[in-house]
DNA sequence: CTAAAATATTGAACTTTGTTCATTTTACAA
DNA sequence: TTGTAAAATGAACAAAGTTCAATATTTTAG
């Protein structure tokens, strides 16, 4: 029965490549089940033999873009020497993935699924993923002494808010600015934070 | 024609009334135009005479929702004297007044309006709404020396921000703890971005 | 006061989206 | 080759926003 596994998740696959795609490109708004199955090749209806339900579908992919953010967080910051530098680029690089892909900030943040229980795990891990980027960093500035313990957990949690207090208002509109003046205030909210 | 405008207005208010109603009640994922015409004695059809559409019709409650916010927070701080203690018990206010009703929430930093153009003074208003009811507050602590005006404008925008950050994960449920745990939360955030 | 004109209200109907289910199609083992 | 299990599907339904032609009400002119 390990053929059938393979070609189910094969198929969920499909779907799911389906589903990233519109909410990079189109956007979370724009989504839905009839957009979704054609992309995949697939009746609307066939969906639901996979999935649960529309909300089961569009949660699978927050693995996926979130291995794809750490990449560009990587890339933008992996060169740098751990420490409070790198806390900083690592929190801009972040914030300007999701400025790229505002379904994707949507999708981590706004999107409710309709069965908390079974996607706490993923909801736990995007209220993390930060400061799970962060790791090393937080480590650095621990064994170094540059930061106290008591420090970095406020610190942490300030970055944390802070930052998605200002990507949400900048990507609903509240916050009206420009893309240059906007990661500007961003870099600063950041240092402001960091440096103490 | 002023006694048009006057029957217009007031039937304008039954509809906003019954919209308000379902907001803080039911919250705004349940809101829809056949409950809120329902509501206010009306056909579904009706409500399209008054309001361009659904979007333009909720978005006319935040006005309201500000001026009960705005009374909540001076009932819990208007006896304290003015300064950065009063900042904190403010912020916290705010705070209580979203948890109370996250439906509010929701209609002012998630909702995104059609027509953005005709929307932007709403929205504005709404990103500097925390400033409005702390201004006294920063004036105070201005013009007595105890902040300089660029620590007013960082810490001001700080709390801001990780005051809406922190609402936004708790309200869906990114972060999970309860009521009193997040209250002190958010209470040691505040005080670590007021007090330095 | 009445009839015509203007205005307001309304339900029917259309659109979009999510979902279910009975039916059809496909795959595969005997 | 054929019978059965699995997979795929379109029809159909529900909920929601919106439009519009028809109806009801109010205002106005004679």
């Amino acid at each position: 029965m390990d053929k059938k596994q393979i070609q189910e998740q094969r198929i969920k696959g499909y779907f799911i490549q389906a589903t990233k795609e519109i909410i990079k490109g189109e956007g979370i708004r724009s989504l839905n089940v009839r957009n979704i199955a054609d992309k995949a090749g697939y009746s609307y209806a066939t969906l639901y033999n996979y999935f649960k339900d529309a909300k089961d579908l569009i949660f699978e992919c927050v693995n996926d873009f979130q291995d794809e953010c750490q990449l560009h967080v990587n890339d933008n910051t992996g060169m740098l020497p751990a420490g409070p530098g790198r806390i900083k680029a690592v929190a801009l690089a972040y914030a300007s993935y999701f400025i790229e892909y505002p379904g994707i900030f949507e999708l981590f943040f706004i999107e409710k699924p309709y069965n908390v229980a079974g996607k706490q795990p993923t909801l736990d891990v995007i209220y993390g993923f930060l400061d799970k980027l962060c790791n090393d960093d937080w480590e650095y500035c621990r064994s170094n002494n540059l930061f106290t313990n008591a420090e970095i957990n406020i610190k942490s949690a300030q970055l944390r808010f802070n930052v998605t207090g200002m990507l949400l208002l900048y990507l609903n509109r509240r916050y009206i600015t420009d893309y240059k003046e906007f990661m500007n205030n961003i870099g600063e909210q950041i240092s402001a934070i960091i440096d103490r």
